[in-house]
DNA sequence: TTGTTGTTCAACCCGATGGTTGAACACCTT
DNA sequence: AAGGTGTTCAACCATCGGGTTGAACAACAA
């Protein structure tokens, strides 16, 4: 498992059902029978579902007598929103920028429709 | 390809190349030679990538003589960052309904320390 | 027409992932 | 000590995902 942080809690909420748990979770608490009872799967593999989850940090477990109740950890989410935000607002200012380049543009562009796409390189 | 879209934005977004690829498509449109350069990849792998990102409706490509350029749509991230806030609120409101909860408790609760994770079920 | 450039299609390899079942472990109850 | 409950480990199987190479397609340039 060596793929990076935001690699794995991407990846580990690409799958509906992981989806479906975080969701639950952050209504309560639950143990892994709670969380599998839902679904149409067995234990085993709901077990392996929250490894996934907590190997990417979005959950963590403890003990209580035979139970492993799970925690959603709300903090790792910030993760992903720091990154996401980050390209989209760099994506809003790039149309602002093609805003003012075409506000500005001169008349001696030829007939044919400017290559918008090639504003770099 | 029957994964949902959500699905389909995060598995997108798990590999860090294709996240490398949008981090500079944010930046200015490119072809898929251009995007290619950097990476120590072949050109169809690069080309399979960004079919992966079409498919998620992350970016969307045109034609231009023989060049296909891509193109960011920073819409789609909206999507995303919904879900996660979504749940990131609910899982801090229940923090903050846990603290009433603890600010009003009575008394008479045992000394062992009280199951906090069965709040629901 | 022939060639060159940019891109994708097709077939294939391999490691990862999601599922299964059966056994084992951990902890409580009796 | 023996049994019950909750959970995980181990082995296995099928599919998927990212990579490769070779061939094909699309559009311009000679």
């Amino acid at each position: 498992m060596p793929a990076d942080a935001l690699s794995r809690v991407f990846s580990a909420l690409a799958d509906p059902t992981r989806r479906d748990m975080v969701t639950r979770l952050a209504v309560a608490d639950a143990t892994v029978n709670e969380l599998a009872e839902p679904y149409d799967v067995s234990l085993q593999a709901v077990s392996k579902h929250l490894k996934v989850l907590q190997d990417a940090g979005l959950v963590s477990r403890s003990r209580e007598a035979q139970r492993r109740p799970v925690h959603l950890e709300a903090e790792v989410f910030d993760l992903m929103t720091k990154w996401i935000e980050r390209y989209r607002r760099q994506a809003e200012e790039r149309y602002g920028r093609l805003d003012d380049l075409l506000r500005t543009m001169p008349d001696d562009v030829e007939p044919t429709p400017p290559p918008a796409t090639g504003a770099a390189r």
